[in-house]
DNA sequence: AGACTAACCTGAAAGC
DNA sequence: TGCTTTCAGGTTAGTC
């Protein structure tokens, strides 16, 4: 599941197959919620323009357009971006030998029924594919100038979190600091499974009312968010579930987990096991022993 | 305003 | 084996 690092592992892969080239072409699905701006519209704004840059805020990434008009692009939950095509083969090939058949490239690389927009550049090159089975992803184009609510109320990115700012939201919430954790218009870009990670590796109990945390625990928080987030971004994000990276190949974060989806397995610190519980209709795991 | 819940969607895994 | 149920979770809209 896209989270901060899978978004920005995403970016930093996606950028080079984006960034410079003009497109000439745009299909879509039909109209759905996937769409905040319908498809006809989509491809009638998109069509003839280029990509200045990529950019990321929260799990948002943000492609500025040689118009002035910005494309929002979220993952939700199963969402991946692509490029198909002999140069991302190639791509793959560099970094995983031969290792696909060409029928599992094609599954892979691909336009299936869960592919929901496809763009083709006029140089010829790879077509960029956004493919998401649940539609929990999102696109839409921001005119000039156009405010976006969804933009607006994302808080600080997470990759700049500090232990003054956690401090300052937490105080009036009376809620557990997990689900502090979540709140993208307090941290942008925390999910479920750095969320758990940073609370262990800060040794903080996840159902801990927010308002509770002392100082010292919110910098601790913050500077273990930072470095859970930095490290899984430098290992290619994590693999669990749908997530690859858009060349095809898995991230590696997943091997580094210390809570997330280990119930029952023992606390790589203490050796306890790891215990699950349910806050705010989200699984969160934890080590009882080493997290009070 | 803050807190809580339901809904959106579909594939994988578990249960029977 | 095959059908049914449960689960996964990012985000928003709606309710209290």
């Amino acid at each position: 599941m896209p989270e901060l690092p899978e978004v920005e592992v995403t970016r930093r892969q996606i950028a080079p197959l984006l960034v410079g080239r003009r497109i000439s072409d745009v299909v879509t699905t039909a109209p759905s919620y996937f769409f905040l701006t319908p498809p006809a519209r989509l491809r009638a704004r998109l069509r003839g323009r280029s990509v200045r840059r990529l950019e990321r805020l929260g799990k948002y990434l943000i492609a500025r357009l040689d118009s002035g008009e910005r494309l929002l692009l979220h993952l939700g939950m199963t969402g991946q971006l692509f490029g198909a095509g002999a140069a991302s083969v190639r791509l793959l090939a560099s970094t995983r030998g031969a290792a696909l058949t060409p029928e599992r490239q094609r599954d892979r690389f691909g336009p299936d029924a869960h592919t929901h927009l496809r763009l083709a550049f006029a140089d010829g090159g790879p077509d960029v594919l956004f493919r998401d089975a649940r539609k929990f992803g999102k696109v839409q184009v921001l005119a000039e100038g156009e405010r976006s609510p969804r933009l607006e109320r994302l808080g600080v990115d997470a990759l700049e979190a500090t232990g003054e700012q956690l401090c300052a939201a937490s105080r009036r919430r009376r809620v557990p600091i997990k689900t502090l954790l979540l709140d993208q218009s307090v941290l942008a870009g925390v999910g479920n499974i750095y969320a758990d990670e940073a609370l262990h590796l800060a040794r903080i109990q996840p159902l801990r009312p927010a308002h509770r945390l002392d100082r010292a625990e919110c910098r601790r928080l913050a500077r273990a968010l930072v470095k859970v987030l930095r490290r899984s971004i430098a290992t290619g994000g994590s693999s669990i579930s749908d997530y690859v990276r858009p060349d095809g190949t898995d991230g590696a974060y997943q091997d580094e987990r210390h809570v997330y989806g280990r119930t029952g397995e023992s606390c790589r610190r203490c050796g306890t096991r790891i215990r699950r519980v349910v806050i705010g209709q989200r699984s969160s795991h934890y080590c009882p022993r080493c997290q009070r």
